[in-house]
DNA sequence: CGGTCCGTTGAGTTTAATCAAGAAACGTGG
DNA sequence: CCACGTTTCTTGATTAAACTCAACGGACCG
């Protein structure tokens, strides 16, 4: 069976035999969680690493007022804050969207494989480094793209991110995501993320059928949200 | 003299002599750079890390449109992404704001020092994840909040940053930015960042006075943001 | 088969952007 | 140290984008 972390973490440094043993072991724990549900919550004490190996997963946060903010979408492969142990209180609650296989790693235990493997560590750097190009993107997108180019730019990386996973099956891939988890994430409302979604329907760029997105046009869907592949790292540099 | 590099990192762990001498020797190469300098361009191939001794600077990226988003505003004892050097292309631009003394730290050095110091390798990552919060506390800002929270949102994110490396004195800080450069951190236009700071100005909750940043009530200025400085990580855990 | 959540559409409102123009501050060179 | 040019700040009037409110159809679930 693949584990789709260690596969990931195999796209951002080589790693021996005995690195892939040491992660299998460390994720061997996995349980099923069912959809909905919170792996942590805002103000809880941190608590061990959490990897996804398969389904989908959410940060986000409640404001005072009451909306939303979704901050992240985690796929699998993907792990929260590495060293997220090692902070006095959570500033945000993380949920799976849909039943998840979630494996959680110990503060010692992760300290403990990042101090014994170097190789793993840098791959855990650079993984945690796209992360971040995501979350500098998404401040991009919400600062100064229209609702329509919002939403193509998320759709082409959510796209991008499912593709190097192996999550695309010919036509489209799954998309677990309410109209309201795309509000959520993308500061607007549903009824205007509805519409945007009928105009991107009608100009035969993309659709969302019964959760399966399915691009039509990918090129003028790059165009429309103004992609650009290299915040998500796509070539990594040659490493002597 | 100070380094508020080191004086920062001392703030997320424990430092033994041999760490700082370390952390001293590999900054002492600083230089001065002019305002408004970029030190490095989208699409560049990464090079060293850079550190802010001084000054202020700031990571931005430019649109296909021409407009402009700022992704962070690093202060003083601010660095870079760690190991930003193995990636293959920088996805947006740094740019100092005003006259600054920046150390840059090869690759490989910094490599080295992180294999060999394990304090430092710790509390640059615990600094990392503090920014990686700031970043979600940017987006959740950008999606949910109007432009008057907005604003002081970010007010009480520098004045909390500000007063933890000593900047502030009496009545204030100084904030070297321009309502150009506010208005493209936040998402607006300028003209719309002019109303409302002159909104927050008639309520008596702040000031910017000829580069000076004046917090008349901040309460009241913490109220209209829905400031919670938790996710700043003001208390780190206590660590066995 | 009834309830709930989600998606869809229309009408009216609010927020912030745009356009425009003048005043103030700043920097630079003579 | 002043004069000039440039950038930044400020304000008003108008426009555009997205939100709110409301209602209904459809899908899914127990």
């Amino acid at each position: 069976m693949s584990n789709h972390f260690i596969q990931k973490l195999k796209g951002f440094g080589p790693l021996a035999d005995e690195d892939i043993v040491a992660l299998e072991n460390v994720t061997k724990s996995a349980r099923k969680v069912a959809a909905r549900t919170d792996l942590i919550r805002e103000g809880d004490r941190p608590g061990p690493l959490f990897v996804v190996l398969d389904g989908w997963a959410q940060r986000y946060k409640i404001l005072p007022n009451g909306t939303r903010q979704i901050v992240a979408f985690l796929l699998p492969g993907d792990a929260c804050d590495l060293h997220v142990g090692t902070l006095a209180e959570m500033d945000h609650s993380i949920q799976t969207v849909k039943a998840a296989r979630i494996a959680t790693i110990a503060n010692g235990v992760l300290d403990d494989l990042m101090d014994r493997h170097r190789n793993i560590r840098r791959a855990m750097y650079r993984a945690q480094l796209t992360d971040e190009g995501t979350l500098r993107a998404w401040i991009v997108s919400m600062g100064r793209r229209t609702s329509i180019e919002r939403v193509a730019h998320l759709m082409c990386e959510l796209y991008l991110r499912a593709s190097r996973i192996g999550l695309i099956d010919g036509e489209g891939f799954e998309l677990p995501l309410s109209q309201i988890m795309l509000a959520d994430a993308l500061g607007m409302t549903p009824v205007h993320i509805n519409r945007v979604l009928k105009d991107l329907r009608s100009r035969a760029a993309m659709e969302i059928r019964r959760g399966t997105m399915v691009i039509q046009d990918p090129v003028m869907l790059a165009q429309i949200a103004g992609f650009d592949e290299n915040y998500l790292h796509r070539r990594l540099r040659q490493i002597a």
